[in-house]
DNA sequence: CTCCTAACTTATAATCGGTCTAAATCTATG
DNA sequence: CATAGATTTAGACCGATTATAAGTTAGGAG
């Protein structure tokens, strides 16, 4: 299932609805981000917005992935503890982590039940649920 | 509920049945972490080993962390993007992650349920299940 | 004991994501 | 056109972690 192709005035119009001012950098990031499907590192997308013509700064990276998680347009997983990854998948999924290669893997959220959760602590208001299920691939035929 | 205190040859016998060497440096890190319930960086580990008299460096507390974590002795939590943390609780369990001050509460996991989960790719070991609830105290009377 | 080697520890340099700074550029408005 | 606020940028900087290379330790062989 490949994501949905976004015109140039439907990401604008994305970046709008979240309270984003929508520079030509940010539609841009956001145009690379949402015409595909996956787990991105800000280098990564750093690479993947400077492929073609145009030029964005790592600084203009960095900050607009942050301004996007913020504003909730996409996702930040923590689960690799050397850099940060933005998923631009806001349906509610959890992941499968391979801990050798790294690579994340969506789990649909809806048939996954989380029951037996204590309340919150008094005041406090809840971000978001992670659930990411480490694993590893069988050694193949080492020995 | 303040943590069982072992002695010495506790700690030592410890290392052993999970095959690590027990040195002087490693003996004294690991009564440090199992001396108190929490979750602690490695720079808390190297104040709290260097607080009394013994004197261990950055690189050991760093490798002797990683080598525990690895033997399962500890276990490593990525849930703060700047750093990893240790936790010295093996029991199964999950944890609160208060996104502003970054404090980590432990959740019971005998009560927690989680069905609907798909199965493991085919080959893949599962390592472990992280079950992250982020949240934020309400701003309290800002404003 | 003393010698020898492998395991371990250490100080320090290096790496690398990520953030900060201060200057340049843009954009909307009068 | 002039102005101010928002944004972008290159490059300096930072802090956690890892790599390097030299020193230390422990324990078995002789
Ligand atoms: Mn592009
Ligand atoms: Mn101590
Ligand atoms: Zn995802
Ligand atoms: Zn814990």
């Amino acid at each position: 299932m490949e994501p949905k192709t976004y015109t140039h005035d439907e990401i604008i119009a994305m970046l709008r609805e979240h309270g984003i001012n929508p520079t030509a950098q940010r539609v841009e990031i956001a145009r690379e981000l949402f015409s595909r499907k996956g787990h991105y590192s800000a280098e990564d997308v750093f690479a993947l917005v400077n492929n073609d013509q145009t030029q964005v700064s790592k600084a203009t990276v960095y900050n607009t992935l942050g301004l996007f998680a913020e504003k909730r347009l996409i996702r930040q997983l923590i689960v690799d503890p050397t850099k940060v990854f933005y998923d631009p998948n806001m349906v509610p999924h959890h992941h499968f982590y391979d801990v050798v290669t790294g690579k994340l893997t969506d789990i649909d959220a809806n048939d996954v039940r989380i029951t037996g959760l204590p309340a919150l602590p008094p005041g406090a208001q809840m971000e978001g649920v992670d659930v990411i299920i480490r694993m590893r691939q069988a050694n193949p035929t080492a020995g």
